[in-house]
RNA sequence: GCCCCGGUAGCUUAGAGGUAGAGCGGCGGCCUUGUAAGCCGCAGGUCGCGGGUUCAAAUCCCGCCCGGGGCUCCA
């Protein structure tokens, strides 16, 4: 620790003074004070304070406000609490067997470990040719090579087909820029002023929203005609975001201050049909983590007074997910919301992520003006449940996070074979082989499958080597051998160690049933770069790992 | 926004005041290849940008930009 003295403070908004005072620190080392502030009413001690250390030249680290808080529980499946006790967190029992639960535990209540690596996903997001940072644009702004591209609208397509399709949302487009003086935009973007990009044109001040739904599809409710026959119903919002994130907060994947975030937003008639779509988008963001095969914990944050009646819902989507949750009990109300839960990806360097949330809103609707005719004829507000399925970004970090840990296993890093933008390489001993290697290409590609051919003049070996580094899934050599008896010589990514690959004698119809079967009903579509290895661009030019 | 570290060819990097080096990649040729990198040759560099110190700066100093890590925040 490079400080002697410690503020604990809960005023990030002093932030900038904070600074100015650790500057001075540098040149002058003195007191071993620690000051713990925690209290709202301390905020003119605070400065006060502030004045006197800046004067002394005392170093100052900002934390977290420990008190902010009533307290963490851990609820499991059973229905049984744990209470976590903030010096003794590691002693409690239902930790020790849910490891993904204890370290979102660690981050949530002690804080997270420094570690001095970047996290595994940034070279991976490269290596993969999927995403990288572009120079031109602002910090937190990635290009999208083809590869992460077709991901990317993957796990778009797997939004709308089996989230948003099933639960019958009504998908809309709102625009990207608004007034800034427009009073329902000067609302929002007023409480996060510091994180909005503002812009001029002829001047009139714009923002670009930092959030999907809430400025665009509220506006467009507010002057809707809705009647209680309507209700419930779901909007559907998939746009992209502005969020001018701290400059060192954007590291690869995990934060950006541009992104994509597909957001429902379910407005129903009472409290009780809230709590019923409240569980049922639960449940379709639980099978979206499942689909990516994304390592999570769960968390929920519930204001204290509401907990009592909201525990049977929680504990009844706990059993379902089958998953225990740590649950964040808050003395009031600070957000719109009385609870949200939080899916939590837990990456390979220990961090965690917030992947989708359900909000329980159970205010009226009537502050965003959205209002519908009730039976008696009379307008009333109605009660939102706001969620988001969560950035495609995100989502992206926490699948190359997930697939980076299968190494710790001795296993081959991978992504989920319906997302792999490369599911078969298919290589030809010699180029008297290529006619035939055209000839499977083209009953794999008339089954959905993306295949791509190596015909480059290269070695056998070389070429392996190169699918094995692309995290190609199934890579199929063909030569005299395989011409003759017919079959396929097949390396299975999935089966295989670092140390051994897992070979297995099929024909294409046997390949094809198992990517067929793996894949299920998620989402498909063509590669995005040609199928022939001579014909691609290198976009990430290997150097050596 | 603040603190620490870094930026040399497309990529990974060596060089720490005195003529810019390598590996990989690229291109050309040879090889027709059997499961983690075939052989030879060629091209490729305002040493992140700007200013200063010096006879001389990639190298030392200042400012900025970009990247990484940390703190803080996260609708």
């Amino acid at each position: 620790m490079r400080y002697k003295h410690k503020v604990i403070s809960p005023y990030s908004n002093l932030n900038k003074s904070l600074s100015m005072v650790r500057r001075i620190q540098f040149r002058k080392f003195l007191n071993h004070k620690i000051l713990k502030i925690i209290s709202e009413k301390c905020k003119n001690l605070l400065k006060m304070i502030l004045e006197d250390l800046k004067r002394e030249g005392i170093g100052i680290i900002v934390r977290k406000n420990p008190g902010r808080s009533l307290k963490f529980i851990i609820l499991d499946v059973n229905g049984k609490e744990y209470e976590i006790d903030v010096e003794n967190w590691e002693e409690c029992e239902v930790l020790k067997k849910f490891p993904l639960l204890k370290i979102l535990v660690r981050n949530e209540v002690v804080g997270k470990p420094p570690k001095d690596i970047e996290p595994a996903h940034v070279k991976v997001m490269r290596k993969l040719e999927l995403a990288d940072y572009e120079p031109m644009s602002d910090v937190g702004h990635l290009r999208f090579y083809p590869n992460g591209t077709l991901i990317h609208d993957l796990l778009q397509d797997f939004a709308f087909w089996k989230i948003v399709h099933p639960l019958k949302c009504m998908k809309v487009d709102t625009p990207a820029l608004y007034r800034a003086n427009y009073p329902r935009v000067k609302e929002l973007c007023g409480k996060f002023d510091a994180r909005i990009y503002k812009l001029k044109v002829d001047n009139v001040e714009f923002v670009l929203r930092p959030a999907a739904g809430d400025l665009g599809v509220f506006e467009m409710l507010s002057k809707a005609t809705i009647s209680w026959k309507n209700l419930p119903f779901s909007v559907y919002d998939y746009s992209h975001c502005y969020r001018l994130e701290q400059r060192g907060e954007c590291t690869g994947l995990k934060r950006n201050r541009y992104f994509w975030m597909p957001d429902i937003h379910s407005f129903c008639k009472d409290w009780e049909e809230g709590k019923k779509i409240f569980e049922e988008l639960s449940y379709a963001y639980s099978r979206l983590m499942d689909a990516l095969n994304i390592e999570y914990a769960f968390a929920w944050r519930v204001v204290k007074d509401w907990y009592p009646k909201l525990k049977d819902l929680i504990l009844r989507i706990l059993k379902n997910v089958n998953k225990p949750a740590l649950i964040e009990l808050l003395p009031g109300k600070k957000h719109y919301w009385v609870m949200k839960n939080e899916w939590q990806a837990i990456g390979s360097d220990g961090f965690n992520a917030q992947i989708s949330t359900v909000q329980l809103d159970l205010e009226n609707s009537e502050r965003f003006g959205i209002y519908y005719i009730d039976k008696d004829g009379k307008k009333k507000g109605c009660i939102i449940v706001h969620s988001s399925i969560g950035s495609i970004e995100r989502q992206m970090y926490a699948i190359l996070e997930t697939a980076v840990k299968r190494e710790k296993e001795g296993k081959l890093p991978m992504l989920p074979l319906w997302l792999s933008p490369e599911q078969v390489r298919v290589i030809p001993v010699s180029e008297r082989h290529l006619e035939k290697c055209v000839e499977i290409c083209e009953i794999l590609e008339k089954n959905k499958v993306r295949v791509g051919l190596d015909d480059r003049s290269e070695t056998v070996s070389k070429k392996v080597f190169e699918a094995k580094r692309s995290w190609i899934p199934y890579i199929v050599v063909i030569g005299d051998k395989e011409l003759k008896s017919g079959k396929l010589s097949v390396v299975k990514r999935e089966l295989s160690t670092v140390k051994k690959d897992y070979k297995e004698e099929m024909t294409v119809e046997e390949l094809i049933r198992e990517i067929r079967e793996k894949c299920g009903d998620m989402p498909f579509r063509p590669m995005y770069v040609p199928r022939e290895m001579s014909k691609r661009i290198s976009f990430v030019p290997w150097g050596g790992d």
